[in-house]
DNA sequence: GACCCTAGAGTGAACGTTCACATAATGTCA
DNA sequence: TGACATTATGTGAACGTTCACTCTAGGGTC
């Protein structure tokens, strides 16, 4: 009842050397563009690999040239929207490029978050574009340096030591939300945090921290949900009114976790924006159909992405900057009804 | 100003052998757990081996054994969140079998969508889990033939030979939405289908077909959005609306363009339920912040990203099943607002 | 003591490619 | 015409691992 393939031996270079009657270093010159072949040679060649179907094999040929055409993407959660655009924007990136991907999801009970890239490590991948997660600055330096591995990070704005960092601009993403938020007459307010609060996402806590104290000097009102989805916005959203119910807006790290404060307001019969003003992060698609609409800080992820490819590109070709390199992106709020 | 690594040569199996005083072949027994080590060499061996942080060179295994414990996941939009779901819970139980996953975007400018197939085989790839495409199912099938590759589909429930499919019992969902959209009054419905309608998944569309004929004897009005957006539902939903102003239901393709027709119907004034009922398939959470939240045909997207997993562990250890498989998941429709 | 068996360890070859070098044929120029 | 480039192609070795086999030492059996 079950098939075992009968010769599932793909065509290998020799296969296609023999039949074109030639060496396979000049079917390997032919696939890699080698300028001194004949060209009546290489149409002969190109004919029979057509006629094969012959790919070369990836891994033989990483094996010795130790370079994949490959590079590693890993998020702690690849169900996140901005992560899932930006790594379709990387895919758009490297497909034109010639390069691949092969997409992880950190495991988080993975000691310190290093185990993951390292196994990333044995598929010869060229590179990792690292998304946040909760590996320690120190460690990822002492990663790249160890390995001699490039690495973009995106979200993170540190400057690590042979590391790329692409991040939004937080402070002046978090100045520009304050601005508004007063400006609409808000002066109370809390924050909603992810669950890598306050372990390691520090930028845009203390982005907005700063923004909150000079604008309108308010101590700031820090809740963290154990994760970014809805429902625990939701819980976490309505913890923070509890603790203040003098809260007038409230600033998630993510629109998801904005749309559970908005769900955990309704819940409180609190209106949006008149009692309590919300504003996100990331700018998903699905912000528009909440009602009203979900202000938003928005991350350009498929700039973003284009960005770390080309990052990674220069990384690979000419080594990862010995100072690391951050590369910070104009904040951009979209103002719709949360607000 | 750039770091080149000064000897990121990572240690090899001989490196290990060296320094433990053995043989590769020792090493290699120790790795794969080879029961005749002497346990004191076997101590040896894996001290070393936690001394160098040695990890297999996992392509120079493949290119011997010529099984890679990774399969490519391939869908044609990253960007899906049924598809990310599933693709973390692909990643959950492929990491507890030791597995890993490359993740690729089907380009649309291949010819016939099997280009991108092949290309992943390049990576040894031990099977592919295909998430619906434009690929035919003659094209899979004698891809699977032709490469004695190993396939799991999920979402298209044909039956392909050498093929496992996954997915939704088509004919019982819709039965189950025209039910409920019946109960409730509505008596002439509208499809809103994705971009690919009508080429090959035919499946849903008939299933709707179908179901409309034999619940309300109505013939069917499809409509195609270009992309599966909020914005292109919207559009096509105004299309439709404008072809036949009687419609009093609608149901889309998926979650994300049934919340654009809920726009469209809000454009143009109508209510929601009351003069058109709005169903979307998929039940992604975001179903739950519109107003009314959305009522949808909810997929089990982790449970059949593990049946995914299953199967493709079976199909690896005792090849594909020759007459092909389909395993039906029963419909669960989640009613909320739009109906 | 001759025999076989077994546990433990090692060796050459292979996987499919590219690299570095070698070779052969052709053309160029003093 | 000989010396030397240049172009086109081929060959052995290497990448890091496992497979199939061989070898050795020790123990049991008759």
């Amino acid at each position: 009842m079950t098939q075992r393939p009968s010769d599932p031996r793909r065509p290998t270079i020799i296969d296609v050397a023999e039949l074109a009657g030639v060496s396979r270093q000049t079917v390997s010159r032919v696939l890699s563009d080698h300028p001194r072949v004949a060209s009546q040679t290489r149409a002969r060649v190109e004919k029979v690999i057509e006629e094969l179907d012959f790919r070369p094999n990836r891994m033989a040929r990483a094996l010795v040239t130790k370079t994949s055409l490959t590079f590693g993407v890993a998020s702690v959660d690849m169900r996140n929207l901005h992560f899932a655009e930006t790594c379709s924007g990387l895919q758009t990136a490297a497909r034109v490029g010639g390069y691949h991907l092969v997409v992880t999801e950190l495991d988080r009970d993975d000691d310190d978050g290093i185990g993951t890239l390292e196994t990333l490590l044995t598929f010869g991948v060229d590179g990792i574009v690292l998304f946040p997660s909760m590996v320690s600055g120190a460690d990822l330096e002492s990663f790249v340096k160890r390995n001699g591995c490039c690495l973009v990070m995106i979200g993170r704005g540190a400057k690590i030591p042979g590391v790329v960092s692409i991040a939004l601009d937080e402070p002046g993403a978090a100045r520009a939300i304050l601005g508004h938020l007063t400006e609409r007459g808000k002066s109370r307010v809390g924050l909603l945090m992810n669950e890598m609060f306050p372990r390691f996402i520090h930028t845009r806590y203390e982005a907005l921290h700063r923004a909150i104290e000079e604008t309108i000097g308010q101590f700031t009102i820090p809740v963290e949900a154990a994760r970014p989805t809805i429902e625990q916005g939701r819980q976490a959203a309505m913890r923070l009114l509890a603790i203040d119910d003098d809260v007038d807006a409230i600033v998630a790290f993510n629109d998801t976790m904005a749309m559970g404060a908005m769900k955990g307001c309704h819940d409180l019969g609190l209106r949006i924006p008149e009692d309590v003003a919300i504003v996100g992060y990331d700018g998903i698609a699905y912000g528009e159909v909440t009602v009203p609409p979900l202000t938003t800080m928005v991350q350009d992820s498929f700039g973003m992405a284009e960005a770390a490819f080309e990052a990674m590109l220069t990384s690979i070709k000419e080594g990862s900057p010995r100072e690391g390199e951050v590369q910070l992106w104009p904040p951009q709020l979209l103002i719709r009804g949360t607000t």
